[in-house]
RNA sequence: GGUCGGUUGGCCGAGUGGUUAGGCGGCGGUCUGCAAAACCGUAUACAGCGGUUCGAAUCCGCUACCGACCUCCA
């Protein structure tokens, strides 16, 4: 039985679907303005993990994904500007061809990191007008107003009939006298009320036509309203990480419940940020590594490049709901670790069927599960992993056997684990035969033979210069093994 | 200031009222001409102070420190 964190409740739930076996979940994308960083790179692995399990557990999932490209605000409500429109004005670029470069960038990232695709992908930009209809519903049912072409989300109104602050925890007294004071507010009833249709200041490029002025749909709106769009004015799951807890998800919960007069939302899920150096990674204070930069090792932080497995294994180490600290030493012992996971299995694959079995592959399948079962513990999940590689060890040394039967169950359960549900592949080496290659060995040839002579100081001395050009030689019996370091 | 979370061995990171998490690194061993790789074995821990308990690192309280949110953010 499945349970996950509920963050509305703040313990772990049974999960069960409104609709079984259908399941619909929908998670935060990204605003693409910017290279996707390891913080994406969390959430959408989190995410990615769920939904494999889910269809793993054979659920029919729906899994929505947005791309806001609307750019909202930057800085505050009148002086701010347009995230994507300033891009666009710094690179000289149509706004759309901002949200069409890192886009792609996102998807390609996504790719590389093994991630499956959403079901749906919705544009905040391709549903302006559903964003308004949702804005007119929250409009009619009174927990709006317009003032001066903007339209404003009446957070005490609503706090009287519902309570605004129910996810995050908090009171909308404690909101009164922790909102900031910002200028310009003053078309606003109050400071923590929040927009839905914002009039575009005349500098600003991204605006669209409606019945209040040229404008653009408010933060947090496009969620509402593309949730219920593709999954149902009630659906199942909501992620997204745990920075977006407030003020976003708590005005999704505002918006929809003042549009459809209930909650949408079944579990809310949240996954927790990385650190660098203990500070939280993030855009504003300048210390966020790009995926590319990660997996060129193009920036001063970085050692050397890591492949986006070890990235993903590095994050699946760790519990979605804890803080992961990140540092070159904690990503390489991952990427070692994760070099042994694959050559257990690879050792799996050269055991012999016996007559017994000397192991229980279904007691690893039963631990495994379990581990996932409770709130998606990859971590434990791993750790079992590493038990089942150390009895493949075992067994191909000859100290315990496994029946076929139980040699195909294994192979089975680890396939399952290791790559559909944790969604981790074997990164194909390069394998391109060159002159030096051809050349390399050659040379290796000429190492047995001295090494035959017993001559061990010439043997040395090209091992020596190999690993000094980076060639790494390691010697089995009656020849020799070697590869790039 | 308000709200919430955290503090585990050299590093990362699980978990738990009494039993080895796991990975990386270290150390010892097997193998090797020597190495490397691989495999086996192994040590080091639960921020501090009180309390509850037969027993707490695990529950409760206090203290210290760290972090997140309260402004766009994964």
């Amino acid at each position: 039985m499945l349970k996950i964190y509920n963050t509305l409740s703040r313990r772990k739930e049974e999960f069960k679907p409104i609709k079984p076996p259908h399941v619909g979940m929908y998670v935060c994308g990204p605003t693409v303005y910017g290279d996707a960083h390891l913080g994406h790179a969390r959430a959408a692995i989190t995410f990615d993990l769920l939904y494999r399990y889910l269809k793993h557990l054979e659920y029919k999932v729906r899994y929505v994904r947005n791309i806001t490209d609307v750019g909202h605000l930057e800085n505050d409500a009148d002086s701010g500007e347009d995230k994507i429109g300033k891009r666009a004005r710094l690179e000289e670029l149509e706004p759309m061809e901002i949200v069409q470069r890192y886009t792609n960038g996102y998807h390609h990232n996504m790719e590389q990191l093994n991630t499956l695709p959403p079901d749906i992908e919705p544009h905040a930009s391709g549903h302006i007008i559903e964003q308004q209809l949702f804005t007119e519903k929250i409009l009619k049912h009174g927990y709006a107003y317009e003032s001066n072409g903007s339209v404003y989300f009446d957070v005490e109104k609503y706090n009287h009939d519902y309570h605004y602050g129910k996810l995050s925890g908090r009171k909308l007294e404690d909101l009164i006298s922790n909102t900031r004071n910002l200028e310009g507010q003053e078309e606003k009833r109050h400071p923590y009320d929040f927009a839905l249709w914002k009039k575009a200041t005349p500098g600003h490029i991204m605006k669209w036509p409606s019945r209040w002025s040229e404008g653009y749909p408010g933060w947090h709106i496009e969620c509402s309203t593309m949730s219920t769009k593709y999954l149902g004015d009630s659906f199942d799951i909501h992620g997204g990480g745990m920075d977006l807890l407030f003020p976003h998800h708590e005005c999704e919960i505002a918006q929809s419940t003042a549009a459809l007069g209930k909650e949408s939302v079944r579990y809310w899920m949240h996954n927790n940020l990385i650190s660098i150096n203990g500070q939280k990674m993030g855009k504003s204070l300048g210390n966020a590594i790009s995926l590319n930069e990660l997996f060129s090792g193009d920036h001063k932080l970085l050692e050397k490049a890591y492949s986006p497995m070890a990235i993903r294994f590095f994050i699946l180490q760790a519990h979605y709901r804890s803080t992961l600290n990140f540092s070159n030493r904690a990503i390489q012992a991952s990427e070692r670790g994760l070099e042994r996971l694959f050559e257990g299995m690879e050792t799996l694959e050269k055991i012999k069927a016996a007559a017994t079995s000397t192991y229980d592959p279904e007691e690893l399948n039963k631990k495994c599960l379990e581990a996932l079962d409770d709130d998606l513990n990859t971590p434990v999940l791993i750790s079992h992993l590493f038990e089942g590689v150390k009895q493949i060890h075992l067994i191909a040394s000859g100290k315990g056997n496994l029946t076929a039967e139980d040699l195909a169950k294994m192979k089975k359960f680890f396939a399952t684990f290791v790559y559909d549900i944790l969604g981790l592949k074997q990164e194909e080496k390069p394998a391109q035969e060159s002159v030096a290659d051809d050349l390399i060995r050659l040379i290796l040839d000429i190492r047995m033979e001295a090494k035959k002579k017993k001559d061990f100081e010439t043997a040395d001395k090209i091992r020596n210069m190999l690993s000094g050009l980076g060639i790494v030689v390691k010697d089995v019996p009656g020849g020799y093994e070697w590869e790039h370091k």
